[in-house]
Order: structure tokens, then C-alpha cells, then sequence
DNA sequence: AATTTGTAATAAATAAAAATTATAATAAAA
DNA sequence: TTTTATTATAATTTTTATTTATTACAAATT
């Protein structure tokens, strides 16, 4: 049994394909189906049942699957180690970002942190909470950005920062007068949010929660990005929520509709997480590093009310 | 990298030397000095220092050793779930026994146990608690007999019976008249006693200790094996504490000088314990279950009083 | 200081294994 | 039925691991 083997076994339980998986190992498939063989002779098993359609791992095969996933996952950890010893920063790293951080975290840090750590290839991916999540688990992230708490065993947190929420309310809406708001004043079906999946649209409706215990299922409005949750609200649909950091860059205009809550102001907890195994520990905390110290100058807000991202 | 080389660092790291890690490994010097080389290259940095005496790992080494015992260890377990499958109970399966557990209970349960398992090559080693425990954790034991518990995080036990003390008193001893002992009539520098390393030993101090609070380090004498406890005692030179299975097959006359103890009687749990990995687990329980059926008509004493055996 | 001994490294040759190219076999889809 | 997609097999090449033989080196012994 060698580690190529048990590779070849993930990426064709992955693909569910010899051919595609050949491709992503670079090697031929016959390659792959003759090693894969070895093995399935050696451990005298059928891993995979090639009889159905797509092909499918059989009861075992599953086992082994899992197995040879902890393997392959702890053989890099052995060239991690040796980064770590020598203080080395490089090599490539998968980063996921929520939908609702990426376009406003990452032109902040992105630069300084290419700058600082050059050897480091980042590959930035946006995802859902709910991907990220399950890709941590699987090693197809090395880490993510996202609000948090998760409250999930396998996954660690270290907080990045703390992002209020800032109402944006249009003209023609009942609450345009106030000038602060409280969160006692937030009614949920009359509230535009992101489409399902989003963990800010969770949070939102958690922070509604607080003070409304049942919500109806009927929500005035659903949009896939902040970007147009703002335009909508701009043709009088309703109000919304923006994390303060969209806020920095929004039309002069706009900014009129902008209404800060009453201290302490509802936040989320934006943290950088990882699988709790800590591979690659050392460019997690450069980049924990880079981004904490950006977001210092960007946001001074002290006392805030931190609203959990997951449904409830 | 492969698991291969990783085998033969750990075999280097173990016997210090190339050559006869090569031996253990069944291929010649030149095989793992290249080998080791060449991954020592691939990962650049030195895994042992040659310049040393005996062979020395590197603090960086060090760290890749211990993930390279894991890697190994978790390589083997896909075996492991291959037979467990199968309902295939065989392989070699090293076992060890304290001293004072060796002698009784083996010729009991072992020739069962080959029958029943046949395919299973026990290799069974008598080691003291101290020497089972480190071996476990290394992975050069699969499992082990011994008196618990042990309170070991890493190691998992499953009780196989409770085995009662039995005093062992001399016609000139001062409590040879009283037909039954109680516990509080013992004093522990009047005691032969195993040499040190006996968990046996431990659990007697444990005993005494229970009624008197601080001990003398002047103990009477100090034997290593349990025949010799009891013919010194008949020599006169103290009473000892024998566990119940030992009495089984002690001459006639010798049976004059058992005396049981009051209701409850101190006794010793006896346990098969092994990694929390759970490798193997298949003959472990197989053992389990031999041992228990064996051990049910030899032991019937219903309320016992566990004595640790750990020193404290 | 010279020699022996124990031990690891190196070189060249061999054996073994992995990978490739080319092709066949198979099953599902058109 | 033919095509398409996909895996298996065969023969060949390439790569890698292993061996034998030898060298290098350091420590111990003479």
C-alpha cells in the first residue's frame, strides 16, 4: 500500500470517474485503474462496485475511503512541519470567503498580504458558510473567512474583527426619520435579504429574532447580493441591514439613508477558521496577522452586540 | 514520500543505527540509507544527525517521527477495517501480561483461545505495567493483561474479572490464629513484598495504606516472583499477600496457611487494555470473550473491594 | 601511530514497479 | 445498430527501489 494508491482511491471515490480522476492526479487512467487493482488485490476487497452507472463505493470501500483520507491528510502534514521549523511562509492556500465579506475584506488586505508573503500562492474562492464548512472538513479548504460563531467541534475560530450592522433605509420608509435606531424598531417582514444560504441573511433574521419571537415565512424581498439589496431598497421595497464595512464605499447619496444603531450597536463576529487539525497554522496566522492589522484602522467601533450567523 | 520510507525512518529512529534498522526492515543498509536520503532531500532538512555517537534524530526529526508513527499506524488500520469486514480474526497479535497475572491465567485461556482462533499468531511477552503502557502507546503491543485502572487517557480497558487478595500467613506469624482477616489487621512493614516495578506490590501498599497513612521505606524483604513470596514466608520471615487464581495450585500444606478475608474482600481488577486506536479490535474482543467464559467458573466471589493499582 | 572494527555513503548493476501508449471490452445512449 | 463514454488489458518504456560491491570515515584497539 503506498500513499499515491490511497490518493488515486480519493480522487476516483471524488469524481466517481477513473477517467476525470486520472486527470486531476495527472496520470493516465490506466495508471489509476491498475493501482487502484493492486490495492482492491492486496487488501483482497472490492473498493469500488464498477457495475453501477456512475461508480460507487461499496460498504468497505466507504471505510477505506475515510481512512485514507486521514492518511493522505497527515502525509502533508509532515511537510508542514518542516515549514514550520524552518519559519517558511509559501506554498499554495485555498481560502474561502463568505459572499457578503469578499468584496469589501479582500481589496483591503489583499495587497499587503501578497506583498508580505510572496512564496504564498492564495487561491480565493467565494462560498457559502455552509461550503466552506463542509470543504474545511474535506481538506479542500486550508481556511475560510466568516461570521462566527459556527459552534462546529472540527473547525476552530480566531476572531478577525467585529462589523456592526448599519440600517439602510430609504426615503419613503416610516423609519427614515429616526436618526438612530434601535434594535427593538426592526421588523422582520419588512426587511429586504439575501437569498437563502447566506449566513448574513441568517444573522439579520436572528437579530429580528431577538425581539419577535415567530416570523412569517413571507419575505417582502430576496436578493444574491448586497449590491442590488440597495437599489432595490433605493425603488422604496423596504429597508435592509449593511455590514459597516459596505457602507465605506456606497454612492454619496446613498449615504443619506444610512442610520447607525443605538450603542451598543448589533455586530458580527468575523473570524478566520480552520479545520481543527491546525495544518498549515503558520500562513493562517499571517493572514490573521495582515487583516487584523488592516481592519484596526478601518473600524473603532468598542461595545458591540454580537447576533450568531447560524439559523436558529 | 512514501509510507515505506517513513517505516524506515522510524526504524532508524528506534535502533539508532542503519544497519540494523535494515535488518529489522528485511532489506539491506543501502536500501534505507538512500531511501531516508532521499526524503530527507525532497523535504529538505536533515531527520537525524549522523555526526552523533549514535545515531541522533533532529529537533525537526524528532517531530517527523512521532507523525510517522501515526502515518504508519493509520496505514495498518485499513487492513484492519479489510478484516473486520470480513469477520477475519487472525494476524499476528502481540499481547503482554504482568508478571503476576502471566503464570495463572495464561495456561487457562490460551489453549482455547489457539483453538478457537487459529489463523491468530499470538506473541504474548511478560512486562511490567510500567513497560505494557509505553508499548502500547509506541504500537509494539496490540493489547495487554494487566490490574487497572490505570487512568491513562490513550488507553481503553475492558474488565475481564475481579481476582480477590488472600492472605498468606505463617504458622509463627502473630495473626495465623485468626480464621479470617480483616484488612485493618494488616501493616505493611510486616509484608513480603515483589521488587519494585510490580503493580502487584503497588496494589498491597495501596491496601495497607488505606489504614495507616504513612509508610516506612524499610520494607522486610522484596522478592520478584510469587513462589518465592510464598517459600520465604514459610521460612518464617513474614506473612504476604497472595492473588486468589495463585492459591488454586499451591501444595496441600501450604493451603493450611490461606486465610480469606472478611466480606468484602480487597481484590484486584484485571483488565485486557488497549490503545484508544482500537486496532485490532476484532481479536481483542475475541480474547475478551475467551477470557471472561474461562475465568467465570474459576472466580465466584460476588461483592469485592477494588484496590488501584497505581502507586499514590 | 597504525590497524582493526563498526558503521554509513556511494557507484554500478539489477530487479521491481509505475506509468505510458495503444487497443480491446463493455455498457449505456442515441 | 451505431455511437459514445468509460474501464480493462497488453506491451513497452520509464522510473524507482533494491542489491552487490566498494569506499569512506570515525572510534576503538593494538
Amino acid at each position: 500500500m503506498t500513499i499515491t494508491q490511497l490518493y488515486y482511491v480519493l480522487a476516483v471515490a471524488e469524481q466517481q470517474n477513473f477517467t476525470k480522476a486520472a486527470e486531476k492526479c495527472f496520470v493516465t487512467q490506466p495508471t489509476l485503474s491498475m493501482q487502484i487493482q493492486k490495492l482492491e488485490d492486496q487488501l483482497d476487497v472490492q473498493i469500488f462496485d464498477r457495475s453501477k452507472k456512475p461508480i460507487e463505493l461499496t460498504e468497505v470501500g466507504k471505510k477505506i475511503v475515510t481512512q485514507a483520507r486521514n492518511i493522505v491528510n497527515e502525509s502533508y502534514r509532515i511537510q508542514d512541519i518542516v515549514d514550520q521549523q524552518k519559519g517558511f511562509i509559501g506554498g499554495e492556500f485555498k481560502l474561502g470567503v463568505i459572499p457578503t465579506i469578499m468584496p469589501t475584506l479582500l481589496p483591503m488586505f489583499l495587497k499587503t498580504f501578497i506583498k508580505r508573503h510572496p512564496k504564498v500562492k492564495l487561491k480565493i474562492e467565494e462560498l457559502t458558510t455552509e461550503e466552506i464548512i463542509s470543504r474545511i472538513k474535506d481538506g479542500h479548504l486550508d481556511a475560510a473567512i466568516a461570521a462566527t460563531p459556527l459552534e462546529d467541534e472540527n473547525i476552530k475560530e480566531r476572531v478577525l474583527y467585529f462589523e456592526p450592522f448599519v440600517c439602510y433605509i430609504p426615503k419613503n420608509h416610516k423609519l427614515f426619520g429616526k436618526q438612530n435606531i434601535d434594535s427593538t424598531d426592526l421588523e422582520i417582514d419588512n426587511m429586504l435579504l439575501l437569498e437563502d444560504g447566506h449566513c448574513f441573511r441568517d444573522g439579520v433574521i436572528n437579530l429580528c429574532k431577538v425581539f419577535k419571537n415567530h416570523i412569517d415565512d413571507k419575505f417582502q424581498l430576496e436578493s444574491g447580493s448586497i449590491e442590488t439589496l440597495i437599489k432595490l431598497s433605493n425603488e422604496g421595497l423596504g429597508m435592509t441591514l449593511l455590514p459597516y464595512l459596505h457602507t465605506l464605499d456606497i454612492r454619496e447619496k446613498e449615504k443619506e439613508n444610512l442610520h447607525f444603531f443605538n450603542d451598543p450597536p448589533p455586530a458580527r463576529e468575523v473570524s478566520i477558521i480552520y479545520h481543527k487539525s491546525e495544518l498549515k497554522m503558520q500562513i493562517i496566522e499571517a493572514l490573521q496577522d495582515v487583516i487584523s492589522g488592516i481592519i484596526r484602522g478601518a473600524i473603532a467601533f468598542q461595545d458591540v452586540k454580537i447576533i450568531s450567523p447560524i439559523p436558529k
